[in-house]
DNA sequence: GTCTATAGTGCGATAGAC
DNA sequence: GTCTATCGCACTATAGAC
C-alpha cells in the first residue's frame, strides 16, 4: 500500500463536503471533486454512484446501531421499548465533537432538493430495515412499521434539535426527551398554547 | 384553449406511466414519452421538470385535502384529533375506483429507487406542511412535528394495505384502523405474538 | 427549437500489490 | 501469474441555456 494513497473515499467526501459548501452542490462538477483530490471523475464514480451519495456513505454504521440497540433490547419489551433501546445505542453514535461537522453537512443538503430526495430516502431505508427486525422480534403489523417509522421521527427531530444553533445537549439527551413527548402525544388531549380560531385561511 | 389539444399533461401522464410499466423507467426516454403523444421532448421537459415528475402531479389537491382536514377539526382538539381529522378527508380523495390505477403506479415506484427517492420526498413535504399548519394551530414543537409525521405514518401504512392484492375495505376504514393501532401503541406494553429469545440472530 | 454541459456507463489498458 | 485501483476514451440521455 504505497503506491496509491490510503483513505481514498474519505478524502473525497471531504473535498465533496468543502466544494458543496461553498460553489454549491449544482455548481460542484465530479471532475472537480475527483480533481480536488489528485484523482479522475471516473475515479470518483467508482467510489460513488453519483454525486450525492459521496455525502451519504457511513449510514450502515448508523443502520447497525439501531439494530444492535433492538437486540441489545430484553425480550419481551414492547416495540416502544425496544425502538427506545435503539435510539439510545444510535445517538451514542454522535458525540458532541461531531456536531460541528454535522451541522455543516445538513447546510448543505438543506440548500438542495436532490439531496433531501437522497437524505429522506436514506431515512425511509432506515425505517423499513428497523420494522423488520421488529417483526423478527415477534411484533406484528401494524405496530411494526408504526413503531419503527415513530422511533425515526423521533432520532429526526432529536437530531435537528442537536444541530441546531444554540443547542448544548448530547443527543442522548434530546433522543429521549423527544421519545417522552411522543408517548404523551396519544394521551395528552388538549393543546399547550392558546387555540387561534381561523389562524389557518382555508384556501378553495 | 383550442389551439393545442387540451390536457396534455394528462396524456404525457398516462403515456409515462404506461412506458415506465412496460419498459421500464430506465429503459424510457422522455424523447419516446413525448412522441407517444406526439409532442417533442422539449415539450414534455416544458411541462415536467424531469422523467420522475411526471408520475407525481396532482399532490397539491392532496396536500389541500389533509389541510381541509385540519381545518375541519374543532378548535381545541388535540394534535392527534386534528391529524385524524385530516386523515378522513385525505382519504376521500382514494375511492375504490381508483385503486387500480394506484396499484399500478406503486408498483412503477416500487420498481425504481430514483422514483422511490421522488415519493419519499413529497411524502416528506406533506408531513412537513401539516406539522407547519398544526404549528398555527398553537400545537407546539415538537408535539406539531410528531403528530404531523405519525399522521402521514398511518396514511401510507394504510394506502400500502389498500393497494394490497386482496384488500377490499376502502381506504378511509383502513386509516381508521391504523389510527387506532396508533394509539394503542403508546399505552400497550406487550407484544401480541409469542416473544421468540434468540429468533433474531445478533452479529458481532 | 437548437445547442451544449455534464452526469453517469461500458469497456479496455495500465500498473502496482500479492 | 491474479487481483484491484486507477485512468482514458467513447458514448447516451438528461436537463437547462440560449
Amino acid at each position: 500500500m504505497a503506491r496509491w494513497e490510503p483513505g481514498t473515499r474519505a478524502r473525497l467526501q471531504a473535498a465533496a463536503l468543502e466544494l458543496y459548501a461553498t460553489r454549491g452542490f449544482e455548481q460542484t462538477t465530479a471532475e472537480q471533486i475527483a480533481q480536488a483530490v489528485g484523482l479522475t471523475e471516473r475515479t470518483f464514480f467508482r467510489h460513488f454512484s453519483d454525486k450525492r451519495e459521496v455525502l451519504f456513505d457511513g449510514q450502515e454504521a448508523f443502520l447497525r446501531a439501531f439494530l444492535d440497540g433492538l437486540d441489545a433490547a430484553p425480550p419481551g419489551s414492547s416495540p416502544l421499548e425496544a425502538v427506545a433501546s435503539a435510539l439510545a445505542t444510535a445517538a451514542a453514535l454522535f458525540p458532541d465533537e461531531r456536531r460541528a461537522h454535522s451541522r455543516l453537512r445538513q447546510t448543505v443538503i438543506d440548500a438542495e432538493p436532490a439531496l433531501q430526495e437522497r437524505e429522506v430516502h436514506k431515512r425511509a431505508i432506515l425505517a423499513a430495515t428497523v420494522a423488520r427486525a421488529l417483526r423478527d422480534r415477534g411484533v406484528d403489523e401494524p405496530a411494526a412499521t408504526l413503531a419503527a417509522e415513530s422511533g425515526a421521527t423521533v432520532f429526526w427531530v432529536a437530531f435537528a434539535q442537536w444541530i441546531a444553533a444554540a443547542e448544548t445537549r448530547s443527543l442522548a439527551e434530546l433522543t429521549a426527551d423527544v421519545l417522552d413527548r411522543l408517548r404523551g402525544l396519544a394521551v395528552a388531549p388538549v393543546v399547550t398554547r392558546g387555540v387561534v380560531p381561523g389562524a389557518v385561511p382555508g384556501g378553495s
